[in-house]
Formats: C-alpha cells, sequence, structure tokens
DNA sequence: GTATCTGCAAAACTTTTGCAGTACC
DNA sequence: GGTACTGCAAAAGTTTTGCAGATAC
C-alpha cells in the first residue's frame, strides 16, 4: 500500500547520494513505521534495535534531512518538543494536537483547500498545508471537564 | 488601548501571588511590548535594559508560566525556536509564518470560525484559535523563486 | 515569622556541527 | 582513489529544576 524501503533508498540514489548501512536502516523504519509519529529519537531508538544495524543521532538527523530535500519526508512541529516525521506521500492531511492529552488527529487536505485560498488571499502567503499543527481538545478532555 | 502593567499585576495578586520586583518588570514588558512577539530571551533582553530592574531567566519563565496560568497570558509555537508569547486578550488571530525567511503575518479570528467549525465537526476536537501557527511561504519567499 | 520567590548553576532535551576515519561508487 | 558519509564528541539553543538565601505579606 504504502511506500516501501526499496522506494525511499532508490530515491536517494537518484539524488546522487550514496547508499549505506545507516541509510538504509533509517529508511527501512520510516517505511515500516510511516503511520506513527515518528520523531529523530524514536527513530534511532528503533535502528538501534534492529540487529545488525546502527546509526548515530547525528547520521538520523542527517538522513532525515535528505529524505526532506528529496521531497520524501516531511516533519511536523507539534507543539512542544520533538518534531515528527512522516512520508510526504503521506502528509497532505492536517494534525490537530490535544493540549492536554497529546493526542492527535488527523484531517484530510480536502477540504482544506477554502480556507486555504481565503488565508493566501488575506495574507499574501502560499500556504503550506503539509507542515502545520493546531491544537485544541480533544473530545475526551473537552467533554471531561470543559 | 491594550492591558497596562497594573492590570497584569493585580491579576497576580487575585491569584494569591507575592508581588515582586521581577514579576513587576516583567510584566511592564508584556504590557508595554504587548505587540511584539515576545520571546522569553528578548523579555529578559527588556528586563535587564531597564534601570533598577533584574530578574533571571529562570524567574522570567516562572513569571510568564503565572500569567499564563492565570489567563492573562498565552504562547505559540511558530515552527523552530521559541516560543512568543502574547496578551490572552489580544491572541484572537492566527500566526502565519514564512518557513524561509520567518517573517509573520496575522489573521484576525474572524473568518476562521467557518474553517474551525468544520474541523470540529470532523474530528470532534475544540480547536483553540488562539495556540497555532502555520507555515507557508511569504509573498516575497514564494515570489522570488517559486 | 514563614511560606513564597529569587538568583545561581547546572541539567534536560532537541538539534547542529567539527573533525578524523571509513566506505561507497 | 577520491569524495561522501559516519561516528564521536561537544556545542548551541530553549526551557526546567534543585537549592540556599532573600523578601513579601
Amino acid at each position: 500500500m504504502h511506500i516501501d524501503s526499496e522506494t525511499l533508498i532508490n530515491a536517494l540514489r537518484d539524488q546522487g547520494l550514496r547508499i549505506t548501512n545507516a541509510r538504509r536502516a533509517v529508511c527501512s523504519v520510516v517505511a515500516r513505521r510511516h503511520s506513527e509519529h515518528l520523531t529523530a529519537a524514536s527513530i534511532l531508538d528503533e535502528v538501534k534495535g534492529e540487529p545488525g544495524a546502527r546509526a548515530d543521532q547525528s547520521t538520523v538527523y542527517r538522513t532525515l534531512d535528505a529524505l526532506e530535500e528529496a521531497g520524501l519526508l516531511v516533519h511536523s512541529h507539534l507543539g512542544h518538543g520533538a518534531a515528527v516525521y512522516h512520508l510526504a506521500s503521506e502528509a497532505a492531511h492536517q494534525h490537530v494536537v490535544c493540549s492536554r492529552c497529546g493526542t492527535t488527529a488527523a484531517v484530510p487536505a480536502a477540504g482544506l483547500s477554502e480556507w486555504l485560498n481565503d488565508l493566501q488571499e488575506r495574507t499574501g502567503f502560499t500556504v503550506d498545508p503539509t507542515h502545520f499543527a493546531v491544537t485544541g481538545l480533544c473530545p475526551d478532555c473537552g467533554a471531561g471537564d470543559a
């Protein structure tokens, strides 16, 4: 269904980048865990947990940067703490983050276009729908004591 | 027009908190510079620049926390880097940040309600319009080489 | 007088960077 | 073989925390 590790690797190769074990490991984790909210730290942990694979923290960051430059990955800031990474092919959605419990929800980009156009008219900014998060209260927290 | 330092101080007093020189100084800066994008660091600098006033970094953070708990201040994350603080009474706007040059624009909350309602229907989340930032390209950067 | 607050210093946390050695092509 | 990449280590930047002394009430 989604992107597999080889696709990521090939894209890096197409960029003229070298294929190393560290990059393979990071790509593998990103492809496998694509549906989670991957932070650099969680990717690093996962890589370390794989037999035979290893990568330093700095290498993980550098690989993630490379994947972002290749247009395969994007990161978002969900409020405080670390940035989360996900596949660009799955990024056409908006994150909504509960400011109390941290639960997140995703909204498909479809349906946002009207708002994006409105925003662009008002500000002149070309809004990037892949890189933003909104905070609020999720149903549980909001209902709990609103 | 806006909030003055005394209002902030009084609100802290009403919370049962003690009024110290450091808190006075922070409140004074926040009230005076309310229209700027205040970071903890810029507030600290400003406090240090005032004759007779002083406050440690940690005290600034603690005072900002106190003001937030009192509901007078909110902070937003404009992408990378430090959080920005502004008066809750002026927070009913959305930030749009240029991912290239860092320029920001503000959009009044009025006009966003439609989108917020839509979002709430889709996700069940009660979106907080005071605590979010959107990234994109500002007119200059977007036009420059888009 | 006493609980709260402050300043100092250091740590936590995420991310970046310099550099010498390694490995890909 | 030569350049790109890696790991290590340390630094940068923001925010938090522990603690002894100071201060508001």
